[in-house]
DNA sequence: GGGGAGAGATGCCGC
DNA sequence: GCGGCATTTCTCCCC
């Protein structure tokens, strides 16, 4: 496709706020949080209405290059390469992108109004173990959820038969050592805020990693295999069960 | 574009392993590590060579669904819908995308074997620091970078001019409640391992929130302002100097 | 806007 | 493969 064909396409498009997708040969400058240098290869160049820009190559999930949504785009020509000028205040950045060649140039005007609809997080999570303290322990009695403190914010917490304050923390995975690093500077929180000693943690996670379950336990803290809600059960106690059929 | 004309094009470029890009309206259902619904509405579908696949809203960074590379995909088309099924085993899940209508399908084999140079990341900094240890203090002596340990990893580790084992936790943006937690880890663990009790703690970062340094100081841990090396330095140190002339 | 934490996070490296 | 951890993480939510 002709440079100079491409280039006047792109600027109209660009202030027409279409999405664009732009096929072509092309080197990257970036600077800002980091800087960057991608020498001249075949990418994907992605230009969105809110001016966000996506350079993808060929593989893999996560672009190489990017600027955020609300990007000043400025669009150029000189010789033959054709220019495009990325600039964002917050976060601080500046990418350049010289083309050499463009392959193909496709934009539309995209109408998308929907919500996503997303069942199974961390959230959803706590709310089943509050609805369903059983998960927890036999005398486990939910009191409040999402509670926010200087020192961190706790996904349930509760108390147990005896009396005793119970923390829970949440993990939708493998729970690891920053997990439990998280529950116990919840507990240390919560006994000095409140100002008593028996405070109970417990990890609510699919998994755990054995390092993690040896600082739970040198902590005195406990595991309980929950998962969550509405995914695939695949645990060990699950397909016993099924077995058992 | 004719939905039958899109089914075969389409069929073609991924048997070739071409890179498509295809604008439509459509709907999605995921399930695996959770499960999601999207309605009807105009997206932007990337389908890469190693079968990674992303679905782009008109807005925004993120792909609103995708599936990881090395997904299983097959077309095919009933009635007045074009479907793609997407699978895959790690992480195990399904993705489906019945499309009504295609705008447009650009396809092309991209050649890119260019690999991306990147200044400015925390392994940067931590060389930066060992290679510069007056970063940290006057008698800071670096002993080793990087270092594995059943705990945790430590960026940094070394000793003062007292005989005192210092560790530094480095972090290339604003250092949160869990850099102090990571950083405490650290030190205790390796109180441990070596069983000395004079072991100190270094947060280097280019900030520190409020929150954070409260508990660095009730750990008695330290703080230095260090930047990422090649990144814009925009503190208030450099700014009031700035002024002074 | 700052701060804290999740994400269907992803990706990298080391054991 | 698991585990620990950074990421130009991004995004959401609360204060």
């Amino acid at each position: 496709m002709d440079l100079t064909e491409a280039f006047h396409s792109l600027e109209k498009s660009v202030s027409k706020k279409f999405i664009s997708v732009i096929f072509c040969s092309c080197e990257i400058e970036y600077e800002g949080r980091a800087k960057s240098f991608l020498g001249e290869g075949d990418r994907m160049i992605i230009i969105k209405h809110d001016y966000t820009v996506l350079i993808h190559r060929p593989d893999g999930t996560n672009p190489v290059n990017w600027m955020p949504q609300g990007s000043g785009i400025s669009v150029s020509m000189e010789k033959d390469v054709l220019t495009l000028d990325c600039s964002s205040l917050k976060p601080f950045g500046n990418m350049k992108i010289n083309i050499f060649e463009v392959y193909s140039l496709t934009s539309a005007p995209l109408v998308d109004t929907e919500q996503l609809k997303l069942i199974g997080s961390e959230k959803d999570m706590s709310d089943m173990i509050y609805s369903n303290p059983l998960l927890i322990s036999d005398d486990f009695v939910p009191i409040r959820r999402e509670e926010q403190t200087d020192y961190g914010f706790l996904d349930v917490y509760g108390h147990d038969g005896n009396g005793n304050l119970v923390i829970v923390e949440c993990k939708r995975y493998t729970a690891g050592l920053d997990s439990v690093t998280q529950l116990r500077r919840y507990v240390e929180r919560v006994k000095k805020s409140k100002g008593v000693g028996n405070v109970k943690g417990v990890i609510a996670a699919p998994n755990i990693s054995s390092n993690a379950l040896k600082m739970l336990n040198d902590w005195g803290f406990e595991y309980r295999n929950v998962s969550p809600p509405h995914t695939f059960v695949c645990d060990s106690f699950n397909q016993k069960r099924l077995k058992d059929f």
